[in-house]
DNA sequence: TAGACTACCTAATCCTGATC
DNA sequence: GATCAGGATTAGGTAGTCTA
């Protein structure tokens, strides 16, 4: 057995170290490169390691250089560019800092593309190099507080972006700059978000984590406990309202606090509160108010005052009352939630609720966008809409329907607006036209075919016949150019063998292209001239660290509608694992 | 044995509702 | 209105499976 270096358990090959394997090739493979060893495959370049040969990035990128020569199905690069790209690129810190945020890179082309895409900035470049300045500082300190928006996403300072400022919050509080501090109460695993933890622990233990445990973690139990159920709170302030939202039909008193009192509902019992609110469904409610900042305010105007006007029917008031969703809770308690009588949506709160009524319920989008016929019912919407639409600063959105019935007002609106329109066009192809440039210019799939097409233009000294990248099934591959020897391959052969042929193909020229600089990083058996980032890139602009990773895209994702589609619902996926993440979450009656 | 294919796990993002 | 929290979903990374 110690030979062999595995046993064989109910028909799997189990390696020494304990893992098993179906398949003894699988054991082969594991016992070669992995087990207890570490990861073998080192770029040539940089730190990065891997135990697998494949998942070794593959990359050609050549930031600065534009030139590209290729004799005799080889590839040749200036050695000047190779050495700038090593002395500026290859294990260095980056030297360019953005004036404008925190952004870093080591290439000064980068940070132009960087400015012209994030800052929507297109001249003034030649500030932004060498140590970081007190403008730059002070920066700093203005973006730590307030994410940055700019292209209808928020931006934090470390380069982040989100579409919704919500998002910016969680990555801010958890994630920019700090270590995962969710620990795993089963495995040393860590996550920077709880919801990750949560999950985490479902899939590897089976087990369920209770969110709100780890909300009061940091050792501070919340002090104030409600006196009609079990919430608690940390603030007393938030006590307070807390009571007015889901008990403000109780006597719900804070001592010495000055909290809402409801006149008409003193009582808790259910026939009296029901008969008063039978009475008040005809007339305002009178509530008062202990406390001296809101004198007057109705805290249950917008449950029971609110309808009134809206077309509603309210004939029957303990329909009504039913309606508006008041039932005994489990702690005898009323109005943990509240219906709206129309559309019959549940809110917990009366501050829901009211919003529902003003802006939402049976009604038009309110809030009309200056340029186009699309109609939100909150203005939140619809300032994300002018944002991401038409470019419109925030304040220019958020403008209601009514506002615009003065003429004067929407005459200034409609000229701030078109504007706003202009520079944000300008802007927009300028940034659209960068963004492709870029794009293309990284792009592993770009510099390929415009390899190939210098190989094809410089016929005499080609010996390729013919060459195409990453295009599986639809190539006549040449023979493969190793040095020394030349293999050859059979051609209509599987397709399989094809893409990583074709690929074999330009590393080899590009490997004795390497050899033939005489650059110090040549000379050794090395198929990386440098590495890229994400090596693996679609034709839609998308990159990858890994193929399966592009192999997946291309295969479900890029351009194609969602194929997985679920049996219970019309849901469809683009991804296996979505449908089979979708199908418990939605149905988990089908699971059994 | 290399490489294509795929399952699993995890990170990240959008969206909505609740709370401050 | 701003902020927080969590559900639902999307997609990336790693490693197991399988085939030529």
């Amino acid at each position: 057995r110690s030979e062999l270096g595995f046993t064989i358990v109910d028909g799997v090959y189990q390696c020494f170290c304990g893992k098993r394997y179906r398949y003894r090739n699988t054991l082969y493979t594991h016992q070669k490169f992995e087990c207890g060893k570490g990861a073998q495959f080192e770029c040539p370049h940089c730190s990065f390691k891997t135990k697998r040969k494949g998942n070794l990035k593959v990359a050609i990128v050549f930031s600065l250089t534009d030139v590209f020569i290729a004799v005799a199905g080889r590839v040749m690069v200036p050695k000047k560019t190779l050495n700038t790209n090593l002395k500026y690129e290859c294990g260095k810190e980056p030297q360019f800092h953005c004036p404008e945020c925190t952004y870093k890179c080591k290439i000064k082309s980068r940070m132009k593309t960087h400015r012209i895409l994030v800052h929507n900035h297109n001249s003034d470049l030649s500030d932004f190099s060498g140590v970081e300045s007190q403008y730059l500082r002070k920066r700093k300190s203005y973006s730590t507080r307030k994410p940055i928006f700019k292209n209808g996403r928020y931006y934090c300072d470390c380069g982040k972006s989100y579409k919704n400022r919500e998002s910016w919050y969680p990555h801010k509080k958890y994630e920019c700059g700090k270590e995962a501090q969710f620990q795993c109460p089963e495995c040393p695993y860590k996550a920077k978000l709880k919801k990750n933890l949560r999950t985490h622990a479902i899939h590897r233990h089976g087990t369920l984590i209770d969110i709100q445990q780890l909300k009061f973690e940091c050792g501070k139990e919340p002090q104030f406990k409600c006196p009609h159920c079990p919430y608690r709170a940390k603030l007393k302030q938030s006590l307070k309202s807390h009571i007015g939202a889901r008990h403000f039909g109780s006597n719900a008193i804070l001592d010495n606090a000055k909290a809402w009192v409801c006149t008409m509902v003193a009582s808790k019992q259910m026939d009296d509160y029901v008969a008063r609110v039978v009475e008040a469904t005809s007339t305002r409610r009178d509530c008062t108010r202990i406390g001296s900042s809101n004198v007057g305010k109705n805290p249950n105007s917008s449950v029971l005052t609110a309808p009134t006007g809206q077309n509603r029917n309210p004939t029957s008031s303990i329909t009504l009352l039913q309606n508006m969703g008041f039932a005994l809770t489990e702690f005898g308690e009323w109005g943990v939630e509240i219906a709206c009588d129309a559309c019959g949506r549940r809110y917990k709160h009366r501050r829901s609720l009211s919003r529902h009524l003003m802006y939402e319920c049976g009604k038009e989008g309110q809030f009309v966008c200056p340029c186009c016929p699309y109609r939100a019912k909150h203005n939140d919407k619809l300032r994300v809409h002018a944002a991401n639409r038409h470019g419109i600063p925030t304040d220019l959105g958020a403008k209601r329907v009514e506002n615009h019935t003065d003429k004067k007002q929407a005459s200034i609106i409609t000229r701030r607006t078109s504007v706003a329109k202009k520079r944000y066009f300008l802007a927009r192809t300028a940034t659209t036209n960068a963004r492709e440039k870029a794009l293309s210019k990284r792009t592993w799939v770009f510099r390929m075919h415009y390899m190939l097409q210098k190989l094809q233009a410089q016929n005499e000294s080609i010996q390729t016949q013919e060459v195409r990248v990453w295009k599986r099934g639809s190539v006549r591959l040449p023979p493969l150019p190793v040095q020394g020897k030349t293999k050859t391959y059979p051609q209509d052969t599987h397709t399989r063998r094809r893409s990583s042929y074709a690929t074999a193909v330009v590393l080899t020229s590009i490997a004795a292209a390497s050899t033939s600089i005489g650059n110090s990083s040549a000379g050794s058996n090395r198929n990386y001239l440098r590495p890229g980032d994400r090596p693996f890139s679609c034709s839609c602009g998308k990159t990858y660290k890994y193929r399966a990773g592009l192999y997946k895209h291309k295969r479900y994702e890029c351009g194609k509608e969602p194929q997985f589609k679920c049996p219970f619902c019309p849901y469809r996926a683009k991804l296996k694992e979505n449908l089979k993440c979708h199908i418990p979450v939605r149905h988990p009656e089908s699971m059994f």
